[in-house]
DNA sequence: GAATAAAACGTTCAAATCGTTCATTTGTTG
DNA sequence: CAACAAATGAACGATTTGAACGTTTTATTC
């Protein structure tokens, strides 16, 4: 409980400089103790007690006490995954709104945030709740949790341009999982594009009257749950034709697709990961320039 | 996320001096923390609180994290269904969202916003869905455009106290309408309220199971559509025995609940508008007030 | 236990903020 | 319209803050 606290992750957690925070402590305003080597250690109660006496009276003194502060390591990924799956399980929103900026603002993408931490942790937490050691309802909490988290993330990107390439796309009939689709938007976003989901639970018919009047340049389909392979098969075949058609390149994913299923699906790009996406709209944006300069320069 | 802001970002984004933004701080009409070398540092949610009680317009909204272009439209809520209804019909976000942060810069609260502007458009939408004028997917893409207003929303209001009531709440299976849940979080946080949504499509075993993991003063239930009204009944009664047995109030609502089916239900509250919950939530604060003082005081 | 990456050290410096004063603008009243 | 009170915005030197830097300590990994 009086774990030793270093200076940047009082700094960070009360919204101060490091430096500012430094300069407290030479003042004596706030006692810290000394390593061996020199370095200030702060301890929890000398830090809530210097926030009480002071008067800089901090908006939110308990984001000090209980979570350990997110590290900018490779490693630190790891330990983030499972920093995110307790706090999502423990239904601590706070706590894992933090971390995940915390990666981002250290410098991990959004796409590997996704990937590598926040899908990681729902891996582990659908696991249990298979085993039936998760309830239901943390799992769904969870969800909540992360969709929040996401949003988060997506307002610290910038707004896409008005002329980025657009993508729209969801999950299909019976397919409810919120999650992935809010995902793609998010790296997609990341990637300059002006993406945009449609949802969950779409009848393929609204998704090809969508790609009709929207005529976007990929159409993504994120699958989580099948309920009926032949009537997948048959719907998704018709979607993408009709998007190939209207010149829309189709990206599909999820974890219900099996290998067994993809051999039978005709896609644009498949993707196990979002990172998959992302090279693949990429490559389709260096493309399109390279067609750009070309128009250019005839 | 939550960071302070600095006096000179506040003028900037409300464009106003400097020095006046100083002496409203000092006359106590902006709610300002020190720095412990005395510098001030301002909250985004007190900045908004000044804002709609003062009247004041937003300049520079992007200054203060807020979305661009907020706080400087129009704030007349009849003429604000029509143009959210617009708006989220279009698939236009930003629009969407800077209306709702205008009404609630000018003074509306969340739950007035909800159950006037985005429910009555959301009515609106939902009809022109049910005599096939609106396509289905711009109806899905409404309600994720809505979404994320609203979370947007929720951001700018104070993070609930530690002690405060808790309440937990969601809809039940075959019900994935996820806008109602996400309302009736919104608001119960305005009210000051712990709320944690814990999403939809939630059997009742999970969430009886969430009752008695987390005990909460008030368990909300929202029914926006019904399989089987039998079936509906008999679960949500056992639900609602177990709920009061253990103390939680159980609050209910939404649009499937009719007048015969309201009449076999047992509840603690129902809810037709977000304004009755609010109004029920604190009448409990009151009584709970009482309580307290009575306790205090033998 | 050595090698390597990350974090913290102390220092410096430009920018921001402090409290205060004062001229200007705005609104009210006779 | 003049007189007056109240609020505003600009300016000032003194102080605080945050970011940068190269160096040293700590933590992690093999």
């Amino acid at each position: 409980m009086n774990q030793p606290l270093s200076p940047k992750q009082v700094a960070q957690a009360i919204g101060v400089s490091e430096s500012s925070l430094k300069r407290w402590c030479d003042r004596g305003l706030l006692k810290t103790v000394r390593t061996a080597g020199g370095h200030r250690r702060l301890e929890l109660g000398d830090v809530l007690r210097f926030l009480r006496t002071s008067g800089h009276q901090v908006a939110r003194p308990d984001l000090i006490g209980l979570p350990p502060q997110a590290g900018q390591g490779t490693t630190a990924r790891n330990k983030a995954r499972e920093r995110v799956r307790d706090a999502l399980l423990a239904g601590d929103e706070q706590l894992c709104r933090r971390i995940v900026y915390d990666l981002y603002v250290a410098g991990h993408s959004a796409c590997d945030i996704c990937d590598n931490v926040l899908a990681g942790a729902f891996h582990e937490i659908g696991h249990g709740w298979e085993c039936g050691k998760v309830q239901v309802y943390r799992e769904r909490r969870a969800c909540e949790i992360a969709l929040k988290a996401l949003y988060d993330l997506r307002r610290a990107l910038p707004d896409p341009a008005v002329d980025a390439p657009l993508a729209i796309g969801g999950s299909l009939e019976f397919d409810p999982y919120c999650l992935p689709t809010a995902m793609v938007e998010l790296v997609l976003r990341e990637s300059g594009w002006r993406a945009m989901s449609l949802g969950t639970m779409l009848p393929p018919a609204t998704l090809a009257e969508a790609v009709r009047e929207n005529e976007p340049d990929v159409l993504w389909i994120s699958i989580s749950t099948i309920r009926s392979v032949p009537e997948f098969l048959d719907e998704y075949s018709q979607l993408h034709d009709l998007a190939t058609t209207l010149g829309s390149a189709v990206v599909v994913g999820g974890r219900a697709i099996t290998a067994e299923i993809r051999r039978q699906l005709s896609y644009s790009a498949f993707g196990d990961t979002l990172r998959h996406l992302v090279t693949f709209v990429e490559a389709m944006d260096r493309r399109t320039q390279r067609v750009r300069k070309r128009t250019a320069r005839p």
